[in-house]
DNA sequence: TTTAATGATACTATAATTGTATCATTTGTC
DNA sequence: GACAAATGATACAATTATAGTATCATTAAA
């Protein structure tokens, strides 16, 4: 069980290098040499950042791309929802046919609760928390 | 992203199913009649409940399944452990040659709390609860 | 013009989840 | 004893999610 993927993984590291070197263009070559992941993943996974404005890229040679955000305002929980979708801890209940009784349904509701204490948690977690 | 898979839901509705008709033995067609779920899902389902001991089964005609433990002393928790493995968070996170630096690490701290956080709450229900 | 970068996007591989099927065994009942 | 109705064990298949690769187009500095 998983609460973040490795695509989320890697994209929070990419994400500190990028606040390591603040100021800088890094070309994704840069990033990768510095954190160990695959090449042509983290080619994507950096023009999906780019692509939702957590990462301003520049084309071309010298090109790379830096932080368009302040530390404090690029958000885990965001990042999430890019790589895996909204947290929502019990997405299977709602699936058709299942649960009977959907709205009343006890395990569901503690699930919420969880759900709750967990999103409150994530949302406090931002690059400036990860980078201390 | 699921805290608990279909199986888990599944397991537990069952188990409720079985609350709801103490001091009878139930065979899994009548449970399958109650809550909707595939049958021979549910019949393999039932077969890993009896072998970890949270569900007594009676082989052969009039036989059946019937709770083995009082309603307060089977935790979702633990049903979440047969069929997912232990509840663990940032399991990504330890495998090999992803993170250069694993035990200072502060992504992992911060999803590392979580899952105290998660685990606590997740203790803290069992059957009797989810019964209220 | 060349080179070093990103943009877009399609594809493959692997693993986890979900679901099915079958044959053997047990036990009550006629 | 034969039959019927249940579980036990287990192998298999289908689907979906995750992880990872590859390619071609575009941009811009040197």
């Amino acid at each position: 069980m998983k609460l973040i993927t490795r695509e989320t993984d890697y994209a929070v590291r990419a994400l500190m290098c990028l606040a390591n070197n603040q100021g800088m263009v890094m070309p994704v070559e840069k990033i990768v040499r510095e954190i160990k992941l695959p090449h042509a993943f983290a080619r994507r996974l950096i023009q999906v950042l780019a692509r939702e404005g957590i990462v301003r890229s520049v084309k071309g040679k010298n090109g790379g791309c830096e932080l368009a955000k302040n530390l404090d305002k690029i958000k885990l929980v965001d990042i999430m929802a890019i790589f895996q979708g909204d947290v929502c801890l019990n997405e299977c209940l709602f699936k058709k046919n299942i649960c009977p009784n959907r709205s009343t349904c006890p395990l569901r509701k503690k699930i919420r609760a969880i759900e709750s204490l967990v999103l409150k948690e994530l949302r406090s977690i931002t690059l400036a928390t990860l980078m201390h």
